[in-house]
DNA sequence: TAATCGATCTTTTTT
DNA sequence: AGATCGATTA
């Protein structure tokens, strides 16, 4: 006991402080919830440049979420400010910036757009033409998750996910058009940094050389992928140290892996563990009953998380008779006590924050909605931002064919076949094309080919940042003139926002939105306006709007943070809480077939649990459970049954308000249950069935019609139908009745 | 090519 | 209930 340790070591307990002070072989700490995990990762990136003298710059540690990148950036430069250098980052962040660096080993352009969902189901529309859009659903799907599987086209293992040929030909077809392209799709900036680094091993050796620490957070929602992208990213000098917890995986739709914390000591030789085993943050009775449900599932790694603190409030289950019953229950609960910054309001779908956000507004009770920002899904911004993307990469066929006829200029497809065949270079072949045209959809290009050079014009490449601001002077005065004199419906002149600005009014996009509904018009113009607010923190040059772009399509909870300040509840979905915590939590809508939803069996049942899990551990002094006996879905009100987790929570450990429904008492105490049988008794969820023209399929869901009980059925052809249990159940042949 | 009507589906969860 | 998509129609 040479030196004394320094002194903001103090505060952690015995495990949480070796953890911290572990160096040497790989680490793998498994940290129960509300056991202080953030805190020993920032602690230790602190502790590692004060104490061992590293470089801030050889850090790495990442993350699978904006928020968490961001708090963690926050919380470890209270410690040291030097650690702001360190590179801390979601995964998927980690992955544009390496290859908008390195991408050009692989053939890449380092000036790529990235597609989220939307975008790709568009691309791969183009590539496989007459098929259903269900069905392209299904095959877009199916390609995200082979990219998290780490599966290319050829691979054989793409069986595993969907064995159709149409799938692999999609696959194969997508990849190839995407590539011509030269945008990336949220799997490709995880898979394609893990085939550069294979493929170029002196460039593997560089990133060894530079990131001596790597360090991951939520390492159970890792997929494949990532695990592999870790992988290579160890080298000989590498510190590796992942922190997990398997109660918490919430992201296996997703690909994520549990397994990846199983097999990390195989994976990585001579790996410690440590446990993290104190809760600080809820009360004793919350994390029972927070436990008690996951005890139910099988398979768990078990750890015993103890609860630090006292006995505290009984958690309260409340049996109330309706949605709207619900939300006066939880604004009475939120304005007896005050407080509404200490307050969340936690459900399963987006869908019902609705019911909470008109309530809490009639009441006057502030609130924020975390994560449902669907601004960025918006028309009008998706219009504009494709605008954007078509400046950077004229290439972008996904994005020209959405706003080159929008408002319509009459570009027909034939048009639009003949210019696309004109070269890959869709502004070079809009040009040279042209004259060959109609003259209404000759015209009608060079309407969209002038707004697209009047955007670029905004931009000045050779930016010196001096000339840049004088050059945004005179612009803020030319668009305030501009305003004054009534032309032009939106204002910005502040860095990229004049690119905006000028794109979605050159375009006629601001003017169409505008006139083309009186109701909306003016929201989707003020939308577009923010949008262009949003951009002027952004430098007017290519590089600022490359950055622009690649923001929004990897942290879209843009916005939320301002809001924050503020004292207000909070309005979530349960998958958004992790990593949060809050005094006081309502967990809402704990009702069969909302949460667990009726599809869920097996691992999927598992995990809903782990989910629960979750929700319940981010309260810190009081949680409440609410369960109705009526809801409105689909316009229809529905008797509902509450939660079989609720049975699975020892009744003593909670105060029970309001009358238990009739349902409840017939599903407690009944061991397994069947999840959903049709009313008829024919069908239940799961079944296995055989269809002469389909073959073999497993029922997904199971509804009463007008007719009797319908029934979906998704085909191993990856076809999906429904059918009349009353009429057709005769061409449905049920397998391994038991 | 645009507008209108009707059928159908929606409510997972996210980078 | 509300949105969205497709087909039909002007």
């Amino acid at each position: 006991m040479a030196t004394p340790l320094p002194a903001y070591l103090d505060t952690l307990n015995e495990e949480q402080r070796r953890a911290v002070l572990h160096t040497g072989s790989p680490l793998l700490i498994l940290a129960g919830a509300g056991s202080g995990k953030t805190r020993v990762i920032t602690t230790k990136i602190a502790w590692l440049i004060k104490e061992k003298g590293l470089d801030p710059q050889s850090i790495m540690a990442v993350t699978f979420t904006n928020k968490a990148a961001r708090e963690m950036a926050a919380r470890a430069q209270v410690i040291e400010p030097r650690s702001a250098q360190a590179m801390l980052r979601t995964f998927h962040s980690f992955g544009a910036w390496f290859l908008r660096r390195h991408g050009k080993l692989a053939g890449l352009d380092p000036g790529f757009v990235i597609y989220d969902d939307d975008d790709s189901l568009a691309l791969l529309a183009t590539v496989m033409e007459g098929i259903p859009r269900p069905e392209l659903r299904i095959l877009a799907h199916n390609i995200a998750r082979a990219k998290d599987y780490f599966l290319s086209p050829g691979d054989p293992e793409l069986e595993l996910i969907d064995h159709r040929k149409t799938f692999r030909r999609a696959y194969e077809k997508y990849q190839e058009k995407l590539q011509g392209i030269g945008n990336l799709d949220f799997g490709d900036l995880i898979k394609k940094p893990v085939e550069l680094l294979r493929n170029h091993r002196d460039l593997a050796e560089r990133f060894h050389e530079r990131f001596r620490v790597v360090m991951v957070d939520e390492y159970q929602d890792a997929n494949i992928a990532q695990s592999h992208l870790l992988k290579e990213l160890y080298g000989p000098q590498t510190y590796l140290c992942v922190v997990g917890d398997d109660d918490q995986s919430i992201y296996s739709f997703r690909g994520a892996q549990v397994k990846n914390i199983l097999a990390f000591s195989e994976t990585f030789p001579k790996t410690e563990i440590i446990k993290l085993e104190q809760n600080y943050r809820s009360s004793s009775s919350i994390l029972g009953v927070a436990s008690s449900v996951v005890d139910h599932n099988r398979g768990r790694l078990g750890k015993t998380l103890r609860a630090v603190k006292k006995e505290g409030k009984k958690p309260v289950l409340a049996f109330l008779p309706d949605q709207d019953t619900e939300s006066e229950f939880c604004s009475e609960l939120i304005q007896k006590a005050g407080g509404y910054g200490d307050w969340a309001v936690v459900y399963r779908t987006n869908a019902q924050s609705l019911g909470f956000e008109t309530e809490f507004l009639r009441r006057g009770i502030p609130y924020r909605v975390v994560g449902s920002l669907k601004f960025y899904e918006r028309e009008e911004i998706k219009d504009a931002l494709a605008l954007l993307a078509f400046v950077v990469n004229p290439r972008d066929e996904v994005a020209f064919r959405r706003v080159v006829n929008k408002p319509s200029r009459g570009l027909g497809p034939a048009a639009l076949d003949r210019i696309i065949e004109g070269g890959a270079n869709l502004y070079e072949a809009s040009k040279k094309t042209a004259p060959a045209l109609s003259a209404k959809a000759r015209s009608g290009i060079q309407t969209f080919l002038r707004a697209i050079e009047a955007g670029k014009l905004t931009l000045a490449n050779e930016g010196k940042a001096e000339k840049k601001t004088i050059i945004g002077e005179g612009m803020r005065e030319a668009g305030e003139a501009k305003q004054k004199a009534g032309e032009g419906f939106l204002k910005g002149s502040i860095g990229l926002s004049e690119c905006v600005v000028t794109l979605a009014e050159e375009s006629g996009i601001a003017a169409y939105h505008l006139s083309h509904d009186e109701v909306s018009g003016n929201q989707r113009l003020s939308n577009l306006q923010e949008l262009a607010n949003a951009a002027s923190l952004y430098e007017a040059s290519e590089e600022g709007l490359l950055e622009f772009l690649e923001h929004i399509e990897l942290d879209r909870s843009l916005g939320e943070e301002t809001a924050e300040t503020a004292e207000a509840v909070t309005l979530i979905t349960l998958h958004n809480t992790k990593g949060l915590e809050f005094k006081r939590v309502i967990m809402t809508g704990i009702e069969q077939g909302i949460f667990p939803r009726e599809d869920k069996t097996g691992d999927d049942l598992e995990e809903e649990r782990r989910l629960f899990y979750v929700g319940a551990t981010r309260a810190m002094d009081e949680l409440y459970i609410s369960s109705c006996a009526y809801r409105r879905m689909w316009g229809k009100t529905m008797p509902m049954a509450p939660s079989i987790f609720l049975q699975e929570i020892d009744q003593k450990d909670l105060r029970i308000i309001g009358e238990r429904p009739r349902s409840f008492a017939q599903t407690m105490g009944r061991e397994e249950r069947r999840p959903v049988k049709s009313s008829d008794g024919r069908w239940a969820l799961g079944d296995r069935v055989y269809h002469d023209d389909q073959g073999y399929g497993t029922i997904t869901q199971i509804r009463e019609g007008d007719q009797g009980p319908v029934v979906k059925v998704i085909f191993e052809n990856g076809q999906e139908r429904r059918f009349l249990s009353s009429h057709q159940s005769s061409s449905y042949i049920k397998i391994g009745d038991d």
